[in-house]
DNA sequence: ACCTGAACACCGTTCAAGT
DNA sequence: ACCTGAACACCGTTCAAGT
C-alpha cells in the first residue's frame, strides 16, 4: 500500500492491479479497491486506462511481455521447448492469466510471443498444415497443463484428492479413486508436462522429416 | 420468457440459466435477469440454489450430464476417442463452459465423465504412470482445441484475421501474418482436431505395447 | 415449506466541476 | 492536462415478514 509520492501513470496501475489480482484473486480486483493502492479514488483510474476490459488487456500484455524468449540462433527445437517451458513458468505465476489470456485478442507482446514460437517451427521443414497442426498442439498443451496444474494447487487447499475419494462411491468410480489416489502418493513428480511436450516435438520432427 | 404456470424449481432455474448463458453470454447473467425469465424477483432463486457459485457449478454439472458417454462393450481405442469427441461437441454449445469448468470442483456428472475415460484406459494395458499421462494429455487437448475454437469463432465477429494480419508489421511479425493468413484460406478444414487426438491414441498404444 | 419486498454493501462508469 | 466528488444504474445477498 505505497504513499502517493509520484504521479499516476499506466505503467504503475497496471503493476499493481497484477500484484493484486496473483495475490488476492481477479475476482477480487476491482476499479475501487485498486485505486486505494494508489490512496485515491477510482475515477483517478480512467485518466490512464479506458475501462476495466481495457485494463485487465494491459495486464495480459504485461504478463506476456515478462515471458522470456529463446536466443534466435538456436536449432528450432530447443528454442521451442524453451519458449514452451519459460510460458509455462510465468503462467504459473498469475493465476488468473490463462483464462484472462484465452479470451481476449492478442496485443503486441502476445504477437511477439507468437512470432517466435512460429519461426522456429518455420525453419524445421513443415508444410504450412502441418507448422499450422504443430503450433496448436503445442500452445493447447502449455496452456491445458498450466490450467490443471493451477487447478490442482489453487482449489480448496483444505480438501485433498484423498479426502474426495473417500467420499466417492468406490463401485462406481473405481478408477477415479485409483486416479486421485494416484496424484495423492506422486505428488512431486511433474514429468508430465515434459513428457508430453517432448512427444509433440517428436511428431513435429517426424512430419519435417516426411516432407 | 415463460410465464410462471409451474412452481419454481432447481432443474428449471439451471436450465433457464444455461439457456440464458449460451445466448447472451455467461458476464451477462445475473440473479435478477435469470429471475425476471420466470416472472419473479432474485430473492425467490435463493430457495433452489445456495447462491451464485452454486447455480454455476450446477450449470456445470448439467452440461456435463448432457455428454454422451460409448458404449462399455467397445474397445478402449474407439471408446476415448469417441468420448473425447462428444465431449468437445458439447461444450462447443455452451461457450462459457470451458472456464467455469476448469475453474470448479468436479461434481457427480463429471465424475462419471472421468470414469468414462479411465476406466477403458485401464483396460489397454498401460502402467498407472503411462495411464495418467495419457489421461491428462487428452483432456488438455480436447479443451485445448475447444477453447481456441471459441476464441475465433466468438471473439469480434466483426475483424477477421486477416484485417488483423493487416495492421501488424510485416518485417516485425512476418510469421504471424502468414499464420492468419493460412486460417484466412483454410477456414473449414477442421482436421486438427483429430490428428492431434490421433497422435495422442498412437503414443499411448505405443506405451501399452512397450509395457 | 416456499415466497418476496426492502435494504445493505458493494460494483463499473458518466459527468460536471475543480486545479 | 490531470484529477475527483457526487450520482446513476447496476450487482449479490441478508433479513424480516408474509402465505
Amino acid at each position: 500500500m505505497p504513499r502517493r509520492s509520484q504521479p499516476l501513470n499506466r505503467a504503475r496501475i497496471v503493476q499493481a492491479a497484477v500484484e493484486l489480482a496473483d495475490a488476492e484473486g481477479i475476482e477480487s480486483l476491482s476499479m475501487r479497491t485498486l485505486a486505494k493502492h494508489f490512496r485515491t479514488g477510482a475515477m483517478s483510474l480512467y485518466n490512464h486506462v479506458d475501462n476495466k476490459d481495457d485494463l485487465i488487456d494491459h495486464m495480459v500484455e504485461h504478463v506476456a511481455g515478462n515471458i522470456e524468449l529463446p536466443a534466435t540462433t538456436i536449432p528450432w527445437r530447443p528454442a521451442v521447448r524453451s519458449l514452451a517451458t519459460s510460458t509455462r513458468d510465468t503462467l504459473l505465476r498469475h493465476p488468473w492469466a490463462p483464462d484472462a489470456w484465452s479470451a481476449r485478442l492478442p496485443g503486441p507482446q502476445r504477437w511477439r510471443l507468437m512470432e517466435a514460437m512460429l519461426a522456429p517451427l518455420a525453419t524445421a521443414g513443415l508444410t504450412d498444415h502441418d507448422a499450422d497442426l504443430g503450433f496448436h498442439a503445442l500452445i493447447n498443451h502449455v496452456f491445458g497443463w498450466t490450467r490443471q496444474h493451477l487447478a490442482f494447487t489453487t482449489a480448496d487447499a483444505t480438501t485433498t484428492p484423498h479426502d474426495v475419494a473417500a467420499n466417492l462411491d468406490a463401485d462406481e468410480f473405481p478408477n477415479v479413486i485409483a486416479h486421485l489416489e494416484y496424484h495423492e502418493a506422486n505428488h512431486h513428480t511433474d514429468d508430465a508436462f515434459d513428457f508430453v511436450l517432448d512427444l509433440l516435438l517428436d511428431a513435429i520432427d517426424h512430419m519435417a522429416r516426411a516432407t
